[in-house]
DNA sequence: CGTTAACAGTTAACGCTGTTCACTCATGCT
DNA sequence: AGCATGAGTGAACAGCGTTAACTGTTAACG
């Protein structure tokens, strides 16, 4: 029984490394139902047997790419001995523009997928989503305990105003009891951060800058310099 | 002849009208070459009449919205005599997202399509992006008015890096004249301005802000702080 | 051990898409 | 009046996601 069921998990992996092979090969476009099932030899149909939908392999393709993203950039801040937590957020920042610029199709497909409807019930059941969080959740773990560790200047509550700082607060669990005024500049970070990211692999930054690694390095030290954070040792 | 003319011009006018009412009413994804003749009452291949082939329409219609929204852009910050130029820039801010999130389909059809292919050579001949640069000379030229009027403080070159500043510095000439620590900043704006728009407007914002216009205005006092801008009167 | 049920996979087909070719018909120019 | 240009149609092709009916093989059970 259990024979049949390896087999099953294999030829289901093989359908999502071919569909990756697609999406690196010739983007988000490539990666057709057909054009699966011809990578494996098989017939379109024969797909139907382990996804129910052609969106249904996307959706798992994506799940398993944010968490290959997420275990990346955990081992890679996890891989030297760096007490520092300032280093560990800025070789976590750095490890994302990485990833992203040595995988554009994957992050296109990842992060540029315009959701331009709001769908109205707020939390998806995808996994997809799940992995999504379980991303984000890498970063605030990161900042809270930065914060703990050193708390930074942060701006006061009266200069957010009441509705910022409300909206602040109700996230303030997953920041580990972080004020409104530190999770603003924790926000800015991620914002500015993952706007750099996207702004340089999708090649809006293109038309200014040809090569945006010097500017992303600064943006890099301005923005960490926000959380009490001195420049990484450049070595 | 011109008569001829004239009512070609017009039914082009009717088709990038129909393509754009689907994309208003069901996104990117149902503005097809099909689906814009059927709005029309027309047989599919008569559109290849006006349009070589589905993706010069789309790129027409892309065109089309870039002018728009220029034009309602400048509308919007020439409509009232203020010569104060730093509340033109908060207008301008303010308009774009206002747009942006007024039509989140165009907006995701101009901006949210990602575009990982680097493609060889820059630039491009589409007259979507000469439509984008006149776009960016909008926010270039206001950006470089506020600078000659009221320079403010800005990194000097060598905390910027000389790979950087000399990016900056070929840069200069669309700024008129600014030095690269300005336009490092002016970049700031519109990276950080750009960044915002696009997370808010593709629910990216959703997760950890339900609504995110307190937290828009907030960074806009900021960025625009970094300008040498006070807040700008609320009312 | 033979029977049976579950499962992987195929073939054929449907409706959809963008696109092309051959054709018709009306309009405007000479 | 005659002719040519061009708008528009109809039929068709390849490819897409998807479904239904069918064929084998393979595991489990009396």
């Amino acid at each position: 029984m259990d024979s049949r069921d390896r087999r099953r998990a294999a030829t289901l992996a093989e359908i999502k490394a071919a569909a990756r092979r697609l999406l690196v090969a010739g983007g988000t476009a490539a990666v057709g139902l057909r054009a699966v099932a011809r990578e494996l030899g098989l017939t379109p149909p024969a797909l139907y047997r382990y996804f129910p939908s052609h969106e249904a392999l996307v959706s798992a393709l994506i799940a398993d790419l944010y968490d290959e993203l997420t275990t990346a950039l955990m081992d890679l801040q996890c891989a030297e001995e760096d007490v520092d937590l300032g280093a560990r957020l800025y070789l976590l920042a750095n490890g994302l523009r990485d990833w992203a610029l040595a995988h554009p199709a994957e992050f296109g497909l990842l992060f540029g997928t315009a959701v331009p409807d709001p769908e109205g019930d707020g939390h998806e059941e995808t996994p997809g989503h799940q992995a999504a969080m379980r991303f984000g959740a890498l970063f605030k773990e990161l900042v809270a305990q930065i914060w703990h560790q050193k708390p930074f200047p942060h701006p006061a509550d009266d200069e957010l105003g009441t509705v910022l700082v409300e909206q602040l607060t109700a996230e303030s669990e997953h920041f580990h009891g972080m004020p409104p005024g530190a999770i603003y500049l924790s926000l800015n970070y991620w914002t500015r951060l993952y706007g750099l990211i996207c702004m340089e692999v999708f090649g809006q930054l293109h038309w200014v800058l040809p090569d945006a690694a010097a500017y992303f390095e600064a943006q890099l030290f301005e923005i960490g310099g926000a959380l009490g954070l001195d420049c990484p040792p450049p070595e």
